[in-house]
DNA sequence: ATCTTAAATAAGAACGTTCCTAATTAAACA
DNA sequence: TGTTTAATTAGGAACGTTCTTATTTAAGAT
């Protein structure tokens, strides 16, 4: 997806097209894998040196809700993460050690869980759904090290 | 599940049984439903006037990681809530407005995914699944106020 | 081009949670 | 019973995230 779909979305939705969000945009679009907010305002204040940590939240808030970023939250110590979906809804394994993820072609409410939540009578909003573990490579280098 | 089984799978797992700890867990099993940190320490604290916080954090962790506990993410503002886990492993319908929890008895993690991890490789260590939304009772608060 | 207004911003306070440190204490053993 | 030791504690610092407030600004209307 392009930085100018993505902001003609924002203006359409009744967001405004700030010159921080549009940045915003932009480093999630040039990513190559899933940003935290700390490399994103780490990237931006290259560009507004007094950029803050809040207007990087609130921007990806939106764009989550716009359904155009992904949202990974982060079991471990490090904050959560965000990736530009240009691929249709989906999950992810996070590994507790690298903190890298990998998207995970399933989606649980796509099965039972919407009928249950129907059934109890509950208008849904959303949902997490993450695994967490170790991945190969953070395995094979504890082996190396211990 | 009783104090006491707990106490003694605490102790047979080295960890050791003190009297903040005996506390938190006799207050989760008098609980009727999922508490979170605050009210555990508010109600600590008529016990132990300078029982801190970490301590209640550090008690549910390890009773989460002996299964005996079940942690439940909050979206919302308010934090994470914990219950005494008397049944199978389960997942919860949350209500973003009033916090209140609706256990799901369905896990995704029995389905296809447990699977699709182990397709890449992963050291599965847990999982998160969370319904979030409205429940009945608050949609119908908030038709009553508007 | 200017005015108006609702939305967005920066800064910092506040909240939930985790981490660090020094002091305390439960449990095992002499 | 007293000693030793590793686990646990309280307290506060630190971290990620959200909220509050006062200021700025994009976008639409004049």
């Amino acid at each position: 997806m392009e930085t100018e779909q993505v902001l003609n979305l924002l203006k359409a939705k009744g967001y405004k097209c700030t010159p921080q969000r549009r940045a915003v945009v932009e480093a999630l679009v040039r990513a190559e894998h899933p940003l935290s907010v700390k490399d994103l305002v780490d990237e931006l204040r290259g560009l507004f040196p007094d950029m803050s940590a809040d207007t990087v939240y609130r921007s990806v808030k939106v764009l989550s809700e716009l359904g155009v970023v992904n949202l990974i939250h982060n079991q471990g110590k490090e904050g959560a993460r965000f990736e530009l979906d240009g691929r249709p809804h989906h999950h992810h394994l996070v590994c507790v050690t690298c903190g890298k993820s990998v998207c995970l072609p399933y989606c649980p409410m796509e099965e039972k869980a919407e009928a249950l939540a129907k059934h109890e009578d509950f208008k849904v909003l959303g949902h997490t759904f993450e695994i967490f573990g170790h991945c190969r490579e953070c395995r094979d280098n504890k082996e190396g090290t211990s």
